[in-house]
DNA sequence: CTCAAACGACTACGGATGTAATCTATAAAA
DNA sequence: TTTTATAGATTACATCCGTAGTCGTTTGAG
């Protein structure tokens, strides 16, 4: 089975970007960033990319002058990965009680609480 | 107000075992941590506790030969740290579709669905 | 009193991370 | 064709992390 590469907290907003528009060059990432958040470097960006590459979480092709990247790993096993590490080390792996925390400390809308209440009694 | 360090995983293991004993010695913490997991070196757990000191999560107080630590930060602070971080970065920081993952993600008994709907009928 | 055991402090060190400059090849412009 | 703007590759570097060894001091055993 594939192994998730390890995502880290900046590396995950590159990802995002990335899972969202499906594949792009380095300067649609770069756009999306900025417009995002200005303080985005160029140049830490590409670093990063390679990075990734690196990593086996984006592959890429050549495309003309420039590289065009595609994710290798699916965003719903970075996800998983993710919530398992988080919820292992944070509430030592006991699903109930991460969920009570949420519920009770964030605000929940009356509408988020009607759609938890129905996702709740469909387990499918 | 008190900023909260970040605690890495490996630390929360460390903090895990102090915020449930309340305070203790670094032999005490040894014992407690190899009682989980047998592959603890004494010296590292040294080490951690002097680093967690020194980032202001632990404070200690001399008892003769040895320290006795105590956290500084509260559990739940650093919980509510990590959930806001995790929760920003894996989602977003939109509450539902992470709660939906994690109900439909991972298998809730009845039991804990049961009181998952008590928790969401009850807003306090 | 002397010496070894134990304690915390300091040091080490490779890998990860965040951040970005420099190097090199190439392609477009002049 | 010579120059220059770009793209990615390589390098840099401070900090954090995981992991543990070494140093100097204290203290209990003999």
């Amino acid at each position: 089975m594939k192994r998730i590469p390890r995502i880290s907290e900046t590396e995950w907003e590159i990802m995002k970007v990335i899972w969202a528009h499906g594949h792009c060059s380095a300067g649609q990432i770069i756009d999306a960033l900025t417009l995002i958040d200005s303080s985005w470097h160029p140049r830490t960006v590409k670093a990063f990319l390679s990075r990734l590459v690196k990593k086996g979480a984006l592959g890429f092709s050549r495309e003309g002058r420039a590289y065009v990247y595609r994710p290798l790993v699916k965003r719903e096993e970075c996800v998983d990965a993710a919530s398992e590490s988080f919820l292992e080390r944070v509430f030592g792996g006991s699903l109930k009680p991460m969920l009570a925390h949420f519920v009770e400390r964030e605000k929940l809308s009356p509408d988020e609480i009607r759609e938890l209440r129905r996702l709740l009694k469909n387990p499918e």
